[in-house]
DNA sequence: CGCAGAATTGACGATCGTCAAGGGCTGTGG
DNA sequence: CCACAGCCCTTGACGATCGTCAATTCTGCG
């Protein structure tokens, strides 16, 4: 696989006694849910390659889609200090994901300074991502809702060798859209086809592009900065990828 | 100052690293800008009393109110890593901070495991509120949504001694209310008008009393596992409050 | 007492959801 | 290679929720 790094300053060595946990690599089928809200996972994981959402639902099915994780990300940090999961985490295209399992919680904190500097700084992105997520569905109507969603997708995608310049891959349907920025998916639907008819975007399949990047940065006031991507560590993940296959982790094609 | 504990396991010593670093007591009138966004405060807080909200403007001024803050609570420790603020935090009652600064970022990640461990479960625990913020916002309409941000205020108001079984006081105008929960201040105000109606609630002045908490629990589905009051250290501020003030921090009225 | 900010109320309208139906794409199996 | 099934996308009509605008009342405080 293809080594990743953007903007990461440090060294493999650093992200080693992470992946020299007990863990193993898994491929996993589009629709299974790799950690279930309420259940106690036991071990963290690490996105290789395919999509995942991270989702909740109230008891009568509504669901809402809290995050989408991509090649690179690093999930189930919690592990360390606990316990059950809140929220289900769903594979989305077919996925292969590593997984690793502390030894004794916070170990890696206290053993290895820069790899817990790393993992910090990992925790603050996510935040930072969330609460992005927040202004959006909160202060934002349906099209600055869906500009700004495409605009911060494509963003990561590229970093992720998921896109080109103008377009990129989205996997996801627009059921999945809807629920994440707390629309249905008909009014999502109706978005696009107005961004298509105004020569904003294109699609061909899961195929995206930007034909007015320009134009939709505008209409939503997007500013990437909570993304992060200008920072220290990129992400931990990033330096991680790549490395585990070989020879760290066996991998293992079992279902979890 | 009360001391405050509540499902604490940790002694103070432990905290004892952060509560010697740099920083002191300050008293902070109600209006006031704690943080700004885009600058860097260069320290964190503890809040010993009063109340404040962490928000972000559009640049059309449109704000969303991301988490309130209430005694006990810490904030900015991104300042362990960088970094420029990316919201503002306001303070909405008088209030008293304890600010403090890291000599070096992470340091105390690397010399005081367990206060690392305390750390870093504080910073799960705030991911689980913004995460839960997302589902309320997005996927529950405005009665919802006001029932269940009423009952999370109760709870995390209990904890810090701001109410009594069925009441508590929640110094918050309608339109920060709103700002919170993507509502206009209007809208809220006609759903608490309901709910006085149906005998849900009644007001005076600041003072909310739940009349019937299980209506408001029924009608939410709440489910309050996500504050996470059962697990470890609760919040590691609340072990730190109270002391602060005992020969550590040199208390100091200037302005910040 | 009087001011400022907050709460309250009502009328009206826009955005977005709901319901329903049709069309297209893809994978699978005969 | 075609047929079929299942999922997703697309479109339209209609309605409810929630926002906007405007005016009045209440409350705390100087």
């Amino acid at each position: 696989m293809k080594r990743l790094r953007y903007y990461c300053d440090f060294d493999d060595d650093i992200a080693r006694p992470l992946l020299d946990l007990p863990g193993r690599t898994v491929d996993v089928a589009r629709g299974t849910d790799l950690v279930v809200a309420g259940e106690n996972p036991g071990h963290g994981f690490i996105v290789e390659t395919g999509w995942a959402i991270r989702c909740t639902y109230l008891s009568d099915g509504r669901r809402q889609v809290l995050n989408v994780l991509m090649p690179g990300d690093i999930f189930d940090l919690q592990v360390f200090v606990s316990g059950e999961a809140d929220h289900t985490v769903t594979a989305v295209t077919d996925m292969t994901v590593k997984t690793f399992r502390p030894d004794h919680p916070l170990a890696l904190f206290h053993s290895h300074g820069k790899l817990g500097q790393a993992l910090w700084w990992t925790a603050v992105q996510e935040e930072a991502i969330l609460r992005e997520q927040i202004v959006r569905n909160g202060r934002r109507n349906a099209s600055e809702r869906i500009a700004h969603f495409l605009l911060e997708m494509h963003r990561r995608a590229l970093i992720v060798n998921e896109g080109d310049g103008a377009g990129f891959r989205l996997p996801l349907t627009q059921s999945v859209i809807g629920d994440a920025l707390g629309l249905t998916a008909i009014h999502v639907n109706r978005i696009l086809m107005k961004f298509r008819d105004r020569q904003l975007i294109a699609r061909s399949g899961q195929w995206i592009e930007l034909l007015d990047r320009d134009g939709l940065v505008a209409l939503c006031d997007f500013d990437p900065s909570y993304l992060r991507l200008d920072s220290f560590p990129r992400r931990l993940s990033l330096a991680v990828q790549g490395n585990g296959s070989k020879g760290n982790g066996q991998t293992d094609r079992s279902p979890l």
